[in-house]
DNA sequence: CGTTATACGTAAATCGTTCTACACGACGAA
DNA sequence: TTCGTCGTGTAGAACGATTTACGTATAACG
């Protein structure tokens, strides 16, 4: 007979013998598998609630799916990744997926460890925000579990999907506007990157020298590079803004460079933007502060992530052909490049 | 390098055979057990490196442990996490433990849902920061996983180990800082939360009303309260800054808060700190911007997630006893609080 | 009535570990 | 010799699900 065991967990076994069927039969009812009658469903689903089961993720992961998908941020700082995270969770509401956090701190190294972590824990997919990896390896990485790729422009064909913004459109809307409104020397502050090419910050620059270009301002063309760390920017914007002569525009890669630009230019005395106008992109939460008010570009993290959950969620129920999804940006105005043309008192 | 079969797993049956061992004297060199010789350990991990073997861990879920920690965040868009995050992560640098993240998204079903997920997920322990639930729910909790609690004070003995600021200590530094600057009316622009007593909101709170009274402010004390969200608190920021009186200074319960303070102040043209001065809590990265020059309370969040990383896998090893560790927070002065005497030109 | 297809269920193997119980040889003490 | 202990190592039973292969009604059809 069966082993007497004071075990207290509720276990697919409890559940059968509770409803009287077999334990192959109450897992077909958790995966919705075909060959089960709606009695018998039925019948399953009300032992089920009533004695409070929950599936063992860990033992599912042993021949199964385990439910769980993996997303990999380069960092917690930048709130642009709580929009994403708010689609992807949006995007799961409703399905058995769990989504689990991985912080990869910028770094190539952490980010594989922590994929290998992932894998290891047999989860059924992963999402990879702007990760800092060579092609080649996110390709390898593909190869061993569904993947989705954000904010990371590939160079040629892939076999895993990816979620984008239009960067380069992004760019030249920024360019666009700063031209129209006047400006000429319009500077990009972009990141210092390994594996350059398929960055968003190197697909803003493709737009910006092209925008330029069509703006008749190629030869203000001008792009400098900070390591991420806040010391680093700063010291590459004192440079800039002390410079001769002084860019009348800088174009930052991300709002929080642009954040620190507007620290700086106040520091050394400079009124923003009648003396230096300032752009961000991602449009923060925090551009809209009064004493921000950051010209950004919006592109909607939320439906960038519920797009990512969506795509990832069709690829492990067995799409095979890669998709490439890209969202359409959208200029944010405000107040860090509008000139007050009455009020112009320099300083 | 190594000729290794691309589609064939490699098991622990696989590095068994391959040094010439049994089963269970790879897994106990693995679990670094008692009753391996050197000489076995040698030949083991031999075999492990050269053929790439790793751990199963939803296998090892199934017996042993999982070696993941869940950690759950109220949000994403807190950088105070950020620091949290780091200090946790540099905890487990060196073993062998994982942690992975959940967004609790400020919601007690969510947090729940999320803790559920976790241990389905068979988490070895869980760190929760800042959890919106009952005690009662979080001792539930601790029963079924070792748990340290951040950001959050028990009211009674309790069963899980905590890692907090001392926030009634921090509270009275900024006061004792603004009554020595002159200001009178202070303000505690605190969140409206459901059980509220054992909240650090509620113990800055506590904070706040005993360093009034002993500073002879006993009169001008005043808690005002809003959602979290940004809509929510702007309004009451305004309400605030229109009242007749209007406030001397704002302490508000989160450097997240005081942002929109300082943004609320600025569209209403009042100059901080002369109209009214503002002060934040948790010393984000974003205070020392200069445009917000923002007095906060530094709490070291890499230090609490260091701590708790450790507690947690002490707890993990076995310990019974729960404990509490307070840190010591210290005041973080900027311009926001302090009047430039010259310049005193109101409005 | 017999045959066959279809729908519904079941028993048992399986996934990769951990862990209990035990085997075995060496050694020392009685 | 006999017994017990210690140090090493092994066999095999779990763990809790999924999945394969198959059995049994029931219905449909000629």
């Amino acid at each position: 007979m069966a082993p007497r065991k004071p075990s207290a967990r509720v276990t697919i076994r409890t559940v059968a013998a509770d409803a009287g069927v077999s334990v192959a039969a109450v897992s077909k009812v958790l995966r919705n598998a075909y060959g089960v009658s709606e009695a018998l469903r039925a019948k399953v689903q009300e032992s089920i609630t009533r004695l409070g089961y929950r599936p063992h993720a860990a033992a599912r992961g042993m021949r199964g799916q385990s439910y769980t998908l993996g997303v990999i941020l380069p960092d917690l700082t930048n709130p642009f990744f709580a929009d994403i995270m708010a689609g992807i969770d949006a995007a799961l509401e409703r399905t058995e997926y769990q989504p689990l956090l991985g912080v990869g701190q910028s770094s190539p190294a952490v980010e594989l460890e922590l994929v290998d972590a992932m894998l290891d824990r047999q989860m059924d997919g992963l999402i990879l925000l702007g990760p800092r990896m060579t092609i080649d390896r996110i390709a390898a990485i593909a190869e061993r579990a569904p993947t989705v790729v954000m904010a990371h422009h590939p160079v040629g064909p892939t076999r895993f999907d990816t979620v984008n913004d239009d960067d380069q459109l992004g760019a030249r809307l920024i360019v666009q506007h700063l031209a129209g409104m006047g400006y000429r020397s319009i500077v990009y502050f972009s990141q210092d990157l390994q594996f350059n090419e398929s960055q968003v910050t190197y697909h803003r620059e493709i737009g910006y020298r092209a925008a330029m270009t069509e703006a008749g301002l190629g030869r203000y063309i001008s792009v400098v590079m900070a390591e991420q760390a806040p010391r680093e920017v700063r010291t590459m914007v004192r440079q800039l803004l002390q410079g001769r002569p002084r860019p009348e525009a800088i174009f930052c890669w991300t709002d929080f460079i642009a954040f620190e630009a507007l620290s700086v230019a106040r520091e050394l005395g400079l009124s923003v933007p009648d003396d230096v106008a300032i752009v961000g992109y991602d449009n923060t939460r925090y551009c809209d502060l009064a004493q921000n008010a950051l010209t950004s570009i919006d592109q909607s993290g939320q439906l960038l992530g519920l797009q990512a959950a969506r795509l990832l969620v069709e690829r492990i129920k067995g799409r095979e052909e890669a998709e490439h999804l890209v969202i359409t940006p959208r200029l944010v105005v405000r107040a860090s490049t509008v000139r007050r043309n009455a009020v112009s008192t320099g300083n």
